[in-house]
DNA sequence: TCCATTTACTACACAACTGTAGCATTCTGG
DNA sequence: CCAGAATGCTACAGTTGTGTAGTAAATGGA
């Protein structure tokens, strides 16, 4: 006890807030690629940025608000690289083609982005409620524009509710592959693929 | 503190330990099924089970060890129903048609079940990572079979294990949305939506 | 330069859960 | 019917995380 200076933890840089949020909001990201969402925690967040809790406290109304405006941040950027990788208008042409152009640009996007993406596509595993209610509420924007390309590549008698929940559902799992294994799956090989089965379909239901 | 007796718990009956092991699982498959893998604890299944902490500690070595006995359990006989649903040799015939005939066997096989199913299906939302853990490689399992049944059935020169990763995608949404809304997803919707798809691709790659 | 304000830190109280040691009760075989 | 083995319960100690009140340091304007 004769040196109390010693256990005095020596103050961390004041910051305006807008900064801190920012920062704080990279920490847990970066706690999120290194550990998954197990590892996200006030106490864990508050380590990584080297700071204490009540400074996070003070950014963030607690643990879901911060999530939010990390997930905000994320995906204001992820969305608009998305959307412009998808052919906006329900193009009427052969579907093969339409995966042919699109899955490489999208692969680029993961690559271009692969930590947000990781989060995103792994929000489902022990991520926080209100994280996977947020996800889930852009998955299901995105599936409707996702409806509305199926329909107009297949055809408005195919079901394409059912089938864009398909699709969906195959872009995470490949989104997935890719960022655990990009050597393994490439743009070309899953494009390819998918191209394959459907160009035994080159024409539409009518 | 004039009646102490009136605080002391009145003993749960005893019971031979398998028959115990059997009840605290019961009561751990209700847990999820309610409130998903969230609420899921030693404590909660004690409870549940109307039993207090250490005799769970006495039955399992642990909530690991118990969800992974759980799991064994269910499993055993969800596979199996899942492997007699799948025509196990691959059969080189039509695609749309093997759709047509797995697809509503599947279909009853999570009506059958749905509390199992929606174990199995929700266990990456929150669940412990040794369930996780077992569930992707009983996943892995059966997409070898389906990577076969790919090959069979569209040709060897497909990309069959691509192709089984989406299958398998596929698969578990489909099932999620039935679980989730058995009116609005009819076992003809889903398989008819696919049959469509593949119908427009009677040939094979050769 | 100095003090008021801002910002960070320490310390505490609380909650949920884990795991275990030791006591109480019940059941069973002699 | 009565030990003593088997089984359940209570109580405690430990861990990890939350959220907040009060204190200490840094900073910028008078």
């Amino acid at each position: 006890m004769s040196d109390q200076a010693r256990k005095r933890r020596p103050y961390a840089a004041r910051v305006p807030m807008a900064e801190r949020r920012e920062q704080l909001m990279d920490a847990a990201l970066r706690i999120i690629g290194r550990d998954g969402y197990d590892g996200v925690s006030i106490d864990a967040i508050a380590k990584e940025a080297g700071v204490t809790r009540p400074v996070v406290y003070g950014a963030f109304d607690g643990l879901g608000a911060l999530l939010m405006s990390l997930l905000e941040r994320q995906q204001q950027r992820a969305l608009l690289q998305l959307f412009s990788a998808l052919p906006q208008e329900p193009e009427d042409g052969d579907p093969a083609t339409l995966v042919r152009q699109a899955g490489p640009l999208l692969h680029q996007m993961l690559l271009d982005d692969p930590v947000t993406w990781r989060a995103i596509l792994q929000s489902a595993t022990n991520a926080p409620e209100v994280v996977r209610e947020r996800v889930e509420s852009d998955r299901e924007q995105v599936r409707v524009v996702v409806e509305r390309l199926v329909a107009g590549a297949l055809g408005k008698r195919t079901d394409a509710e059912v089938l864009s929940h398909a699709v969906l559902a195959t872009l995470e799992r490949f989104g997935q592959l890719v960022l655990d294994d990009p050597e393994r799956f490439t743009a070309e090989r899953l494009t390819g693929a998918v191209a394959a089965l459907l160009r035994l379909a080159p024409g539409r239901v009518t």
